[in-house]
RNA sequence: GCCGAGGUGGUGGAAUGGCAGACACGCGAGACUCAAAAUCUCGAGUCGCUUUGGCGGCGUGUGGGUUCAAGUCCCACCCUCGGCACCA
């Protein structure tokens, strides 16, 4: 056979597989369904190995459910808003359209190189008004259902550009056009109230049993979920109140000042009586130039004293100082804290720090409260009528005595925010609503939609969001009393778009509607999803959210969106992710010319674990490349059995490998561990090469060979296809059966035991399979090897673990 | 800072608490060749000893612990990476 072209060979079978619709799926099949799909790429410009990464174990795992028998639904698109396509417009003067849709074909052309084997006839763009109208209708049904609401809040703000600044494009402080400092500054946005559901996100975990316990850990912590109470603590010498969150009531006698954010309003509400406002808005102002991390990442806690105003502490009676403090944050709980330096760390260095009284109000055995806070249990102390009492009991006893008393209640508390959707920017959804003086703010009609993203824009970086600039789009008239209105200019986050694209995908040109139920219904839940571990919690709550809300309308039967879930580890150069944004791109397009798509896919996978992050080298692919070649190269020698050297393996063991690897390389692709896969097959490689030719064969080396292409068509179809063809198939191997394996033939007779001593490898011993303890004990204690170390010992423990190891512990017996 | 991962030969990695280093890369040796490439075969964690058959010590980020047995479990620590809500 000739040398292996790749070039040739990847090109004509990419074309018969399109030419013939081999994968595009049907909804009509007596077959089981199985849909699987990878995260939605975002159109960069360049695929990257991250991508090719993500969509090689994609492809494994759909090509691998397809032999399997099963009717498998396996689509792609792209997230095509975003604030890139902005910032290209802004620098280099050329359309966010023009320059997404370039984006998206370049990279459509990279993907279909690679032979993934998408249906590609469910594309879609999130950018296309045909998709966004739909995320328009599903936005508005949200607000029909009170799921949508506006409230003021913080954005980056450039005072020099005067427009919103995304946090990409603040480094250090800093606007990335003009270079000045920015700030923080309060805007009317839309949120989606993601909170309802908090409490069923949480829930839901329990039935996500396919997904990574890290990622659950992730969301768990995210959504945070804390019970507590709320307390009011007395302005002293007024009638206000401030309203403190605490996970820790039990400790209310030990709390020696309060913090509040300094964006808290009791600081401008006690303007006339703060001694030292000056330098209380100094420290305002400097907080306000930092990103939330930067506020809780310094080690260091920085705060200020209201000096003039102190809280009542409503357990003791006693005044204490009011501070504020930027790790404490405005958007957690009440933004206002009950300190405990006894029993709390952070706060007992913060009073350490500002020289305040630490009050212990829970006795410790062991512990020093002069050294560090005690955070553990304990009997309340120096806590009145509570004393004596234990810490976890106390909890629910002073939130009842609190609430008696009337300045407290239990509250439950949520780390999990409000969803922030609107973006003063063009690129995105346009939200679509209306506002209008005399109806206020009104949904657009059904009929109307898409409200689809004016041409007449320009794109300079400065000023308002670029839709107010055009006059076609703003003014419009009201579709409730039909006067003068103005559309809302703000467009939607992309998180938006990608929460419910994998439902479109069911029926991607539905024109009448978002998709039709009943396909939605036959395909869904995705059976595997398949993405980064950076979008653990941001993306994949979002989504999670979005179809419980699809559900509770009615167009949607499940509960949860993705049964199995595998979070591919990134792909780094140089130790951080690769991203356009970095500039540490590495593309396909360097590896596929010489190489092959094949050769390509086969390294990525089998370099690292998919769930590890790997760091970027093509050391080692020359390997991937000469095992295609060997594969290729073994179709003369069992075809023709043209090669006739000496046999170092016989036909049953052969048979026998064969058998093994089918088992092992089900079993890993079907647990997505596909380094290990690959190695199982090299080594059923390197046994058939061992065995070669055999006189009396009788087709033995052409049936394992016949395996060995069909184990390798997920994750080198080209080679595959050629191959099975020269074999004189008609028919694709793609959509061939996956080889099953006779449990039989795996059985071993004999089995080689290692014998420990002490802990210690000495030697091994060839037993029968299953074969007695006592049996074994003879045969290990007659044998030469061990005896030597036995001599003249005593043994007191002889430890069988069946066809496993034996290990013998011996002492000297004079002893 | 908080949350979640990871750390094993020169390199990528393998190993349901049970033989550490499978499978590869790179390296070395041999075969083939006029020669090279390609290919095929073999070798190797490391240090020491060796009568050249082997034998022994040390080895999975660091320090402790549990166990007949620890890369794997427990405790403390160090380093690297991902996320932290307007990058996607």
């Amino acid at each position: 056979m000739a040398e292996y072209n790749h070039l040739e060979i990847e090109k004509k079978w990419q074309k018969i597989w399109t030419e013939n619709k081999v994968f595009e799926s049907k909804e009509s099949s007596s077959k089981e369904k199985y849909y699987c799909l990878e995260m939605l790429p975002y159109p960069s410009g360049n695929l990257h190995m991250g991508h090719v990464r993500n969509y090689s174990i994609g492809d494994v795992c759909a090509r691998f459910h397809r032999m399997k028998g099963e009717n498998v639904l396996y689509p792609i698109g792209w997230d095509a808003f975003g604030l890139p396509a902005e910032n290209a417009a802004i620098k280099n003067n050329v359309h966010p359209v023009k320059w997404t849709k370039q984006n998206i074909s370049r990279m459509k052309e990279q993907l279909k190189s690679l032979g993934i084997s998408y249906d590609w006839s469910r594309e879609i763009a999130t950018c296309d008004p045909e998709y966004y109208k739909w995320t328009q209708w599903l936005f508005i049904k949200m607000w029909e259902k009170g799921l949508v609401f506006r409230k003021s809040a913080n954005v980056n703000w450039c005072p020099s550009c005067q427009t919103v600044l995304a946090n990409e494009q603040v480094s250090n402080g800093v606007c990335w056009r003009c270079e000045s400092h920015t700030e923080h500054r309060e805007l009317e946005q839309w949120f989606i109230k993601i909170t309802a559901y908090a409490d069923e996100l949480l829930e839901g975990h329990k039935q996500l049993t396919g997904w990574p316990e890290q990622v659950l850990s992730m969301q768990k912590n995210w959504i945070g979920k804390s019970c507590g109470a709320e307390i009011c603590f007395t302005i002293s010498g007024t009638d206000k109140k401030l309203k403190i969150f605490t996970t820790r009531p039990d400790t209310i006698f030990g709390v020696t000042f309060t913090v509040v954010a300094p964006e808290h309003e009791i600081i401008s509400k006690m303007k006339p009586k703060i001694l030292n406002y000056d330098k209380v808005a100094e420290y305002i102002l400097a907080s306000s130039r930092k990103s939330n991390i930067e506020r809780s990442a310094s080690k260091e806690k920085t705060g200020i004293r209201l000096e003039g105003i102190n809280a009542i502490n409503p357990a003791t009676g006693k005044e204490i100082p009011i501070f504020t403090a930027d790790y404490v944050l405005t958007g957690y709980g009440t933004g206002a804290i009950m300190a405990v330096p006894a029993h709390d760390q952070r706060d007992w260095e913060f009073a350490k720090k500002y020289n305040i009284p630490i009050v212990e109000v829970i006795k410790s055995n062991n512990s020093n409260i002069t050294e560090h806070a005690y955070e553990n249990e304990g009997e309340l102390i120096n806590s009145g009528q509570f004393n004596g009492i234990k810490s976890t009991e106390a909890f629910d006893t002073v939130i009842q005595w609190v609430q008696k008393q009337g300045f407290g209640k239990r509250t439950i508390n949520f780390k999990l925010k409000d969803w922030l959707i609107s973006r003063q920017r063009y690129w995105g959804t346009p939200i679509p609503f209306i506002h209008c003086d005399k109806c206020g703010i009104v949904a657009v009609p059904e009929k109307n939609l898409p409200v689809s993203l004016p041409e007449d824009v320009k794109f300079t970086g400065q000023g308002e969001s670029p839709l107010k600039t055009s006059k076609t789009f703003v003014n419009v008239k009201c579709p409730k009393c039909g006067m003068d209105a103005k559309r809302e200019t703000d467009t939607m986050d992309t998180f938006v778009d990608s929460s419910w694209y994998y439902a479109r995908y069911c029926d991607a040109h539905n024109i009448d509607f978002a998709f039709d139920s009943s396909k939605l219904n036959y395909w869904m839940p995705v059976n595997q999803y398949i993405g980064g571990i950076e979008h653990a919690c941001m993306h994949l709550i979002y989504a999670r959210f979005w179809y419980k809300f699809m559900r509770d309308l009615g167009i949607a039967k499940h509960d949860e969106p993705f049964t199995n879930l595998l979070t591919q580890g990134m792909v780094t150069l140089g130790g951080s992710a690769m991203s356009k944004s970095k500039g540490n791109i590495v593309s396909p397009d360097e590896i596929i010319p010489k190489y092959g798509a094949d050769t390509l896919r086969l390294f990525i996978l089998f370099a690292a674990p998919v769930e590890k992050q790997l760091d970027w080298s093509s050391d080692g692919i020359e390997g991937c490349w000469r095992f295609i070649n060997r594969i290729w190269r073994l179709f003369d020698v069992v075809s023709t059995k043209s090669v006739e050297v000496a046999c170092q393996k016989n036909k049953d063991e052969l048979l026998k490998l064969m058998h093994k690897t089918i088992k092992k390389v089900t079993c890993d692709v079907e647990k997505l561990q596909l380094n290990t896969a690959i190695s199982s097959v090299m080594e059923l490689v390197k046994g058939l090469y061992a065995y070669k030719y055999h006189s009396n064969d009788e087709g033995v080396s052409l049936e394992v060979y016949k395996t060995v292409i069909l184990l390798m068509v997920p994750f080198t179809p080209h080679l595959c296809e050629e191959i099975w063809e020269k074999l004189g198939y008609k028919e694709c191997v793609s959509t061939y059966t996956w080889p099953v394996f006779d449990e039989n033939m795996i059985k071993e007779s004999f089995i080689e035991l290692p014998v420990q001593i002490n802990g210690k490898l000495k030697g091994k011993v060839l037993v029968p399979a299953d074969i007695q303890e006592t049996e074994v004990k003879n045969i290990v204690t007659a044998n030469n090897k061990i005896m030597v170390h036995l001599k003249g010992k005593q043994i007191t423990k002889f430890i069988y673990i069946k066809n496993k190891i034996v290990t013998i512990v011996i002492k000297d017996l004079h002893i």
